[in-house]
DNA sequence: ACTGAAACTTCTGACGT
DNA sequence: ACGTCAGAAGTTTCAGT
C-alpha cells in the first residue's frame, strides 16, 4: 500500500526531481530511458497519489537577510492536548519558525527559527515564546555552521 | 551588496516560488502585476545572483519508507580543526543525514536524520557514527510528531 | 505499457514605448 | 525598465503498436 506501487523508473524520476524540481520532461526521458510523455505521465501520477508533494524554490537565507538560525528547545507548561494545541496554534501563526518536532527525551519540541540577527531572535524568544501561556521554558542555541541542509530522501 | 538589489517586485516572485516552484512565467505574471518576459528576466536575473539557489521537488517521506526522523546530538572528540574537518567529512558521505548544524552551549552539534525504521536508525548509529574516531557521545531523540516543516523565509 | 506525432501552453529574445 | 509579439521549446493527449 506504500511502496510497492513505485517501481525503479518512478524512483529514479523522483530522485532526480529532488535535486533539480525544473528538470522538464525531456530531460528526464534522457536520463531515465523512457520517452517524454511517459515521464510527464509518471510525474503527474505521483503528484496525483500524493508521492511529490509540492515543488519549492530554494532561496539564500544569507543574501535575504537571515543570517541567524537558531536551534531551541521548548518544555510545555502542562502536558495536555489543550496546552499542546494551543501550542501548535502559536507554531502555525510564526513564520519565522522554519521546523518544530516533537521529541522523546527531556525536552518536548525543537524549534528551527530563522531570524535577521539577534535582536530580532530576543524578541521572538522573549517578547513571543516565552510569554505565550502554553510555554514554561524554553533554551537557546544559535547556529555557528550549517555543515548541512538538504530535503532529500536518500532514494 | 545583499538585500538592496531586490525590489518589491523581486521579493513577491521569490515568495510565490516558495510555495510552489513550478509557477510558469504566466501565473507569476498574473500574480505580480508585470509581464511574463519581465517575470522570466528577473527570475532568470535572481538565479544567476545566487538569490534563488535551486528548485527541489518534496517528496513525502512517510509513504517512500521513511518513517523515522531524529534529532541526534553528537560531542566530538577533541576540539581541534582536524577532527572537526574528519566529521564534517563523515557526514557530507551519510544521505541519511538531513541537517547538521554547528551549535553554541553543551552540544557541538545538531543532527536531523531519517531512517525507514528502529533498526536501521540503531545500525546508524551504533555503526557508523559511534565507532567513528571523531565522535566521543552522541544522544538519540526520536520525533514523535512533526508540527512545521518548511523551507521557506518569511518574506 | 510504451512510443511518436500533433495540439496546446509556456518561454524568451527582438523590438517599440 | 517595461510590454508586445512571434519563433522556439516544452508539455500533454491520443492513436498505434
Amino acid at each position: 500500500m506504500t511502496v510497492a506501487q513505485v517501481d525503479q523508473f518512478d524512483r529514479k524520476i523522483m530522485a532526480l526531481l529532488q535535486n533539480d524540481g525544473r528538470l522538464t520532461n525531456n530531460d528526464l526521458s534522457d536520463r531515465v530511458n523512457l520517452s517524454p510523455s511517459q515521464c510527464s505521465r509518471r510525474r503527474q501520477r505521483l503528484e496525483e497519489e500524493g508521492f511529490i508533494r509540492g515543488y519549492r524554490a530554494v532561496l539564500d537565507r544569507d543574501r535575504l537577510g537571515f543570517s541567524l538560525v537558531n536551534v531551541i528547545s521548548v518544555t510545555l507548561a502542562t502536558h495536555n492536548r489543550d496546552n499542546a494545541q494551543r501550542f501548535a496554534d502559536l507554531l502555525s501563526r510564526l513564520p519565522e519558525v522554519q521546523e518544530a518536532h516533537a521529541l522523546t527525551g527531556e525536552m518536548d519540541y525543537i524549534l528551527k527559527v530563522v531570524t535577521p540577527d539577534l535582536k530580532s531572535l530576543s524578541e521572538f524568544v522573549n517578547g513571543v515564546l516565552l510569554p505565550h501561556e502554553s510555554v514554561q521554558h524554553v533554551k537557546t542555541a544559535i547556529v555557528l555552521e550549517t555543515l548541512k541542509e538538504t530535503g532529500s530522501l536518500p532514494l
